[in-house]
DNA sequence: CAAATTAATGGAAACGTTCCCGCAACCGTT
DNA sequence: AACGGTTGCGGGAACGTTTCCATTAATTTG
């Protein structure tokens, strides 16, 4: 497939190829009306479409960002990276995306991959809390333009987004608390999402505020996903002696909720009656279901918007200060707390 | 932000940036082992990253594919697009995205960006069936490498993937039958989506087959989301009269039947009893809710395969002949159209 | 041992742009 | 009429690679 070049547009017109490039450059200064309208005329004709990689070459900048998912299961990184592409157009970047399946090694050499590529910046959500720590803070120091949003790695020099996690398990905590419920059984996520720090510091915040005894039998480490909150479900109704039992559940995203909740109706326990439901990470999912799931969820929308404010200002001068932005949650109150 | 670059190498070491390039080549055919360790050495020492865009630029090759989808919202594209990320992994390219959020006007400049970009392969899901024919036929001729994949464009000569929409709808539709159902409404597609007119004409030839009268008040034009599926559900409900009441529900998406389940819920219609449901389209939503909803679900693996294998062909070989590619779907009778 | 082959390297062109510089023609001003 | 300024254009270097070709040194071969 012959790509048509400018050279061979000057050559059809007779004419050189610094003119051809001015009278196609979007000022076009220094080009007379004739010989701008004869080349778009050409240039249309022959089909001529310009190669972005000379101009990536010569400008030295590829007008790129790189964007790295954690995984593409839960609606919500997707959805965020359509907002995010739609920001970036306007401003004239594309968007390169890589998902890292919640594997380090691949996340690590999704970011040299785009870093060879010579993306203008990066937009990360780790998989990782710790594991690459050593690893960014030697290319940013390199100075490439980061920001992670949603999961985001502590005491990096760079800038970040996420939402006030504490502030919404607490939130959500006394709201099951408020309703009467004392015996919480938290599905808890895995220890590498940097935000099972922040969840689980709350948890124990809202206990002691309230007076209410820590146990640990009532916090079960799991995964994120449905099978995983029906597994903890399961494995805690089967080992619990009545006298134990809780009367709230609380997890860490709402497919567990889902895959608990199921268990739940299997057994015949009533929801909210006997165990209300609450979940962080919200996705439409949790209110699709019944009863719906109460819920909080991440701000989308203020969330794409801060990460690409902030990454176009890192690339417009690097000694930018970093930022850290925190921003509240949504609540969303549902019938899975709502006693009838 | 300096980028370290051959001859940087080249000077340090004090031999020419020919044979830095090749110690760092893969196949490092004609220098000594002592100069590569050097220049591996180096390089690493330094910083060295190889700059994509160059090397794109002199191979006249981007390695790179570009991924356009018509929407974000459910799960089944990002899923896709993840697997497919992941071949081409393997295969050494990159991924480029574009979500053109069903505008066809989006769907083109996204086209249109990702050529300029000289991006070595095209997969699009596209939002428009007729609207955009001639500009893809245009393209085509020009040889850029495209596999329309999902959403199809009739006529085009190139390949293509998709799941057995007809067969599909043919199954569940009697599959509602054989369960003694006559009178099934049937939310339909927008008449823009490529398999809208699959799935109507399967709906005509199973009635037909089973001597079932089409009554056009049961079909319904409407969107792909829950709340078209709500709305559309409400509606018919508010209108039919008692004795042309449905006894089956027919949607093309999952979340459509999400949608209307709930409607039905609401009025106190038992499911599956009273009003069984079956959908099209289906992502793990389906299987989510309770009672989890019959479904049919396109074969997302194998699909990505496909269109990888078809792109793949493609791209080594302009001439490849095109292939048409229908793929079975994946069959899920759940509760929802089963009687107790 | 001379000739032929091979191995290791350097020089330079090319990929498709942009943009600086220089030149010529034209304009208006003194 | 001489001068400075503007306008329109062409030449050519540069961006960072790869790769062909030429050159030299080292090795094999008859």
């Amino acid at each position: 497939m012959k790509h048509i070049t400018i050279k061979d547009i000057a050559k059809v017109l007779g004419i050189s190829k610094s003119t051809v490039s001015r009278a196609l450059s979007s000022d076009s200064q220094n080009v007379s009306k004739e010989t701008i309208r004869k080349v778009l005329d050409t240039a249309d004709k022959m089909g001529y479409r310009k190669n972005e990689m000379a101009v990536n070459l010569r400008h030295r900048s590829t007008k790129t960002i790189g964007i790295i998912l954690p995984e593409a299961e839960t609606s919500f990184y997707m959805k965020f990276t359509s907002m995010v592409q739609h920001l970036l157009q306007l401003k004239g970047y594309r968007l390169l995306l890589a998902i890292s399946d919640e594997d380090f090694i691949n996340e690590r050499s999704n970011v040299e991959l785009f870093d060879k590529y010579r993306v203008d910046g990066l937009l990360i959500s780790t998989c990782h809390n710790k594991a690459n720590y050593d690893f960014y803070e030697s290319f940013i120091k390199r100075g490439i333009p980061i920001v992670f949003f949603d999961r985001i790695i502590q005491g990096l020099e760079c800038s970040s987004v996420k939402s006030d996690d504490y502030k919404a398990t607490f939130f959500l905590m006394e709201h099951l608390i408020y309703d009467g419920r004392k015996r919480i059984l938290y599905l808890a996520g895995p220890d590498h999402i940097s935000t099972t720090a922040d969840r689980m510091r709350a948890y124990h915040d809202t206990l002691s505020k309230h007076h209410i005894s820590y146990d640990p039998s009532l916090v079960i480490v799991t995964g994120t996903n449905e099978e995983d909150g029906a597994a903890a479900m399961t494995a805690f109704l089967d080992s619990c002696p009545p006298q134990e039992m809780c009367d709230a559940l609380f997890c860490f995203t709402d497919l567990q909720a889902v895959g608990a909740k199921k268990v739940l109706e299997k057994r015949g326990i009533s929801i909210p009656e006997t165990i209300s439901i609450a979940c962080m990470s919200g996705t439409r999912m949790a209110a699709l279901v019944s009863p719906a799931i109460t819920t909080v969820e991440r701000p989308m929308l203020k969330m794409s918007e801060e990460a690409v404010r902030l990454l176009l200002a890192k690339i417009e001068d690097i000694n930018t200060p970093s930022e850290k932005v925190v921003l509240p949650a949504e609540m969303f109150i549902r019938a899975s707390t709502r006693r009838k």
